[in-house]
DNA sequence: TGTTAACCGAGACGGTACGTCGGGTCTTCCG
DNA sequence: CGGAAGACCCGACGTACCGTCTCGGTTAACA
């Protein structure tokens, strides 16, 4: 109910919302990170500068809403079929990372949290957490499928570098490994060491 | 031999080179990466802008070189031992992207590159690059340790993936996960499937 | 009326236009022409020198319009009286180039238009051209005080050779010749050459 | 004998002022005062900076040595007939100042001496003063051809600014105004008011 | 039917970094 | 010692963004 309350005054026109934000993936696509300025953004989407700052104070907060905007997108219900649910996981987490878009800015809101201070755990700089997730599917799997023995979060620590490896490292239009691999070094680091008969 | 010719000229005053290096590191880890500008570093260096302008064309290549200075500096010479070497391995690894600096630059320097357009190869960036390397620890495992279908390039990638979540995501005070974990992890990727007799 | 019509955006601080062109002026009486750089003016006004920069391109405009602002501030209505008239007109001359620091900026100007290539007419420089009032003044003069074998722009060239001497040649404290001097070499060799009786 | 004295150590190459003067002239003319400067003299004229540094202090004494050389080159002898020294006088003058060289520095020149704050007398800033010799030709003048009313100064002066302006304010490239002109201008000051017998 | 508050565009404001260029001085090696 | 080369310190140049601000004018909901 809170959130409903009509604000008094002139109300924001929502397409500038999705014009600044639309022009801002493209840019930083096309032209890449340091080059995608507010002013670009301006220049290039029509939109006036200051109804930008209005939005968004800092140029970074425009550039994480249009790459990452919400908050948590994955939702993957575990069905206990553990290399089924691993890729279904894996590739929506790809799905988050992988638009050129996301690719693009990556890297550079990276690199600006790692100094801006305030409170972080290590996936909030990108706004995606799966974590819980995560152990939700492990914990859904058949018994003998994955050992006791690996912490969950050492295994998705892996899981995240790779994903990052893959954002980070290549160019935007390089043919990426085929997901299928990734899920396979998964499933041999969960199983258990080894089964005495 | 053709090295040593002396260049005509003025030869350049080397605590020059070094005082602006040291003061970039410095400024990397204590201001950041954005804050890492070259007036920042003339000043608190005491080395004159033009100075470093004449050794660095562009703050970027300051920062690599302060940073990432070689081009190599992993050779660990495999033993046989593969968790030892993977060991030895990782903590090599680790010692080039774990330095303060380095993490502080990491993120930054991905960033620009993301869009420099000239030819990357996947670590070129960073300018390290130990994929050989880990191929040779994993061809010097004693048989039956290294399962012969595992794609010793995708393991790296894992690898490579887990060190980076390291360097880019944690900030940079932050307590490191052991370094035993990732071996642990490692090892499990490679074993062989155990079939049952 | 067409004039008056309010420009959008915020308007210019008035009061930055003054400050910056006083300072400008005290600069080229105090430190003279080289010293006159955009930079002290900012400092020494305390106006930021992006703002200066918004207003004029480059320094040389800045001067210009802080020392030679109007493009013709002399406007003498002649009497008929030749040499009141002359010496009104050579008193507001010497007002425009005589002022300290159009005195200090005029060479200056001078040297950077030589070649600036543009369009020029002798006295567009300094943006000062006087030469038709100059012509009325002759015209109005009863009949047989001046000889009308002298063409006009000959005696104006001697004029403004007389007062950029005044102007370039000497520091700015040197005492001048009295303007009545002046007055009266024009008058010789404006006057008939005999008369018969 | 106190002049041949030989230094000890390798001759200065005297080709090398020659270059850099000649240059310094070529530049004058064809880029302007403010693009002669000592970097551009030494890339055009094959002469290495440091050589043109180690021969004049400065740029502005490079410059001046290449366009006002000796110090006084008029020495024009009276002969008695007064518009035939004054022809003669006025062209050794413009003479001075007209080359295209000196016409490109004077305003320059003009423009660094005006703060320089060294001891000035009028003239000496371009090295040329004819004072006394235009009082000589005046004293040589027939009698009753000169009004002793008239302060050659006062005179010398008007001639002085008119040989100016055709110097600093005309475009290298314009036609000037016939020499015969000034002339006529000149004697009509000099002569005596007409008085009805 | 006005108020009224927030919108919109335009653009000025104080700042900071950029990378280039010129000024003169100094240091090295070679002839 | 002269010459060539080039490093050194210094400072101005003009551009580009940053994020804030002040305008006049517009647009809806509310009184």
């Amino acid at each position: 109910m809170t959130e409903s309350r009509r604000r008094p005054g002139r109300p924001r026109d929502k397409s500038i919302d999705e014009r600044a934000l639309a022009t801002t993936r493209e840019l930083l696509v096309r032209r890449g990170f340091d080059a995608t300025t507010i002013q670009a953004v301006a220049e290039h989407s029509g939109v006036h500068a200051s109804a930008i700052y209005r939005r968004w104070p800092t140029r970074i907060e425009l550039i994480e809403e249009a790459t990452f905007p919400g908050l948590n997108p994955l939702s993957v219900r575990p069905t206990g079929d553990l290399r089924r649910d691993l890729r279904r996981f894996v590739r929506a987490y790809l799905a988050a990372f992988g638009a050129p878009a996301a690719r693009a800015a990556a890297a550079g809101l990276l690199a600006h949290h790692q100094t801006s201070g305030r409170p972080r755990t290590p996936e909030t700089d990108l706004r995606v957490s799966a974590r819980p997730q995560f152990r939700d599917i492990l914990r859904a799997a058949p018994p003998g499928s994955v050992d006791p023995a690996v912490d969950p979060d050492d295994a998705f620590d892996m899981l995240l570098g790779a994903v990052l490896a893959r954002t980070l490292l290549l160019p935007v239009t390089t043919r990426q490994r085929p997901l299928e691999r990734t899920v396979d070094m998964l499933l041999r680091m969960l199983r258990p060491l080894d089964r005495p008969t």
